[in-house]
DNA sequence: CAACGATTTTCGGTATACCGATTTTGGTTA
DNA sequence: TAACCAAAATCGGTATACCGAAAATCGTTG
C-alpha cells in the first residue's frame, strides 16, 4: 500500500469524498486545513488536488481556495457526449482487436450482474457497473483511448453514481449490457456501436434528470435559508 | 504577462523546448537543476512537470528523474486514432451548432494557408494548420470536446511539427482543409466525417513514416557510438 | 583485469517557512 | 442602524530545508 505516491493517495481519498458527496459541490478545499486533516503537508496536498483538477472534480480559482466544481448541466451534457463518442470507438476496435478471455471476461460481468440483480446494494452494483465499461475501454487495445475514456468517466462518476442509486432501472441497464456483449461476441462493430448508443443515450437522461432533480433541491433550501 | 500562475509559464516554456527538439525524448529532467537555470525554485517547477505529464510529454517515473517522452509508434498512432474520433464528432456538431461566423473564420484560415503558400516558413504554416483543428474543435460548441482535443494535440504536437516541416504534401493538406470547409458551409454532417476521416488518415501515414525516419536515425548514431 | 560491494552523491518526495494578495473583522462615523 | 475603512487573519503561491531511497563512484577482492 506504501507503493503509491502520497499525493496519489490523497487524490484518491479526496476522489472517494467527492464522489460519494461527502465534499459537496462548491465547498472549498483548504490546503492548510485539509493538509492537517489528513495529517500530510501542504505540498502533496496540493498536488492531489491539481490531479482532481485535471479530471473535473475540482475548480482552480486564482489566488482562491480550490472548490469543489459544480458542473453544469451543459457541461454534464457535453461530457456524455465525448463519452459516447469514446465508448463507440472502444467498442469498434474491440471487436478487431480484444481477445477472447476479455469479451468472456465482460461476459461474466453481465452475468455477475444479472444473478446478484436485487440482492446487491447500490453501491456495489455501481461499481460492478463502471468496471463493465472500464473493461471495454481496456479492450479497445488502444491506450489513449482508455486513458481519455477514465478520463470522463472520473468526471461523470458523481452524477452516474445519484443516478444510480435511485436505481429505477436496473433491468434496463443489464438488458443494455447483455446487448453489447452479444455484439462483441459476434464481433459486429456496427452492432456494437448502436448497442453502447443506446446505453449511454439512456445513461444521459438519466444523469440529467437525476442532476436536475438535485438542483431543485438544492435550489429550495436556498431560498428557505434566505426567507 | 504575470496573469499567469508561474508553473503554467515554466510548463509552457519546457513545452516549447520539447516540441521544438531542445528537450529531446528520452532526456532526464532534474528538477533541482532545471529549477536554477530558469530561476525558479523546485516546487513550481515540479508542478509545471506534472502539468507535461498529464499531456503526455514527459514521463514520471518512480523515484527517479522525469524524462522526456519517447513514445512508442504504437502510442501514437493510437493517439491519433483517438484524434480522429474526436475530430469528426467535432465537425459532425460543428454542423449544427457552429456560429456563421464561426465557419466564416475556418474559411479564412484556409485561404491564408493557400495565399502564402509556398512563401511562409514552416514553423509559421504549421501554427496556423494547428489554429484550424483548434477552431474546428472550438465550433463544436463542447468544452469537454475541445479539451480532450486540445490534449491530443499537443501530445502530438512534435509528431507534426516534424512531418509538417518536411512540407512534402502541403498542397495535400489545403486540398484536404478546403474539402473539410466546404462540408462545413453546406452543414453536412456525413460529409464532414468523410473529409476529416480523409485528411486525418494521411496525417497518420505522414506522422508515423517520419517518426520511424527518426528512429532509424537515431538508432544509427547510437550503433556507430558504439563503434 | 573483471566482478563485486561499501561509501558517497544525487535526486525525488515531503515538510516547513515566508510572502503578497485577498478576505474578513471590528470599530468608527454619518 | 447602515455604510465604510483600516487592522488583522487567512490562504494560495513560492522558496527552502530535510529525509530516505536509488545510483554512481571507487576501492577491494578473487
Amino acid at each position: 500500500m506504501k507503493e503509491e505516491i502520497l499525493a496519489a493517495q490523497i487524490a484518491n481519498q479526496l476522489r472517494r469524498n467527492i464522489v460519494l458527496g461527502k465534499l459537496q459541490p462548491g465547498a472549498s478545499i483548504k490546503e492548510r486545513d485539509n493538509a492537517a486533516e489528513l495529517g500530510v503537508s501542504r505540498t502533496p496536498l496540493r498536488e492531489a488536488i491539481r490531479i482532481l483538477a485535471t479530471e473535473g472534480l475540482v475548480e482552480l480559482r486564482p489566488a482562491r481556495s480550490p472548490i469543489v466544481a459544480v458542473p453544469t448541466i451543459q457541461m454534464i451534457s457535453d461530457d456524455v457526449e465525448v463519452l459516447l463518442a469514446v465508448e463507440k470507438l472502444s467498442g469498434e476496435l474491440a471487436c478487431a482487436r480484444a481477445t477472447d478471455a476479455e469479451i468472456a471476461a465482460l461476459a461474466e460481468i453481465v452475468a455477475d450482474m444479472d444473478a446478484r440483480f436485487d440482492t446487491t446494494d447500490a453501491l456495489d452494483m455501481f461499481e460492478t457497473d463502471m468496471g463493465f465499461h472500464r473493461a471495454i475501454a481496456a479492450a479497445s487495445h488502444n491506450a489513449s483511448l482508455a486513458e481519455v475514456h477514465g478520463t470522463l468517466l472520473a468526471r461523470l462518476w458523481r452524477a452516474r453514481y445519484l443516478a444510480a442509486i435511485q436505481k429505477r432501472n436496473r433491468a434496463r441497464v443489464v438488458e443494455h449490457h447483455t446487448a453489447i456483449v452479444s455484439a462483441l461476441q459476434a464481433r459486429d462493430p456496427a452492432l456494437v456501436r448502436d448497442a453502447i448508443q443506446t446505453h449511454l443515450a439512456t445513461l444521459r437522461v438519466d444523469i440529467v434528470n437525476t442532476i436536475e432533480a438535485e438542483r431543485a433541491v438544492a435550489q429550495d433550501s436556498e431560498s428557505a435559508k434566505s426567507a
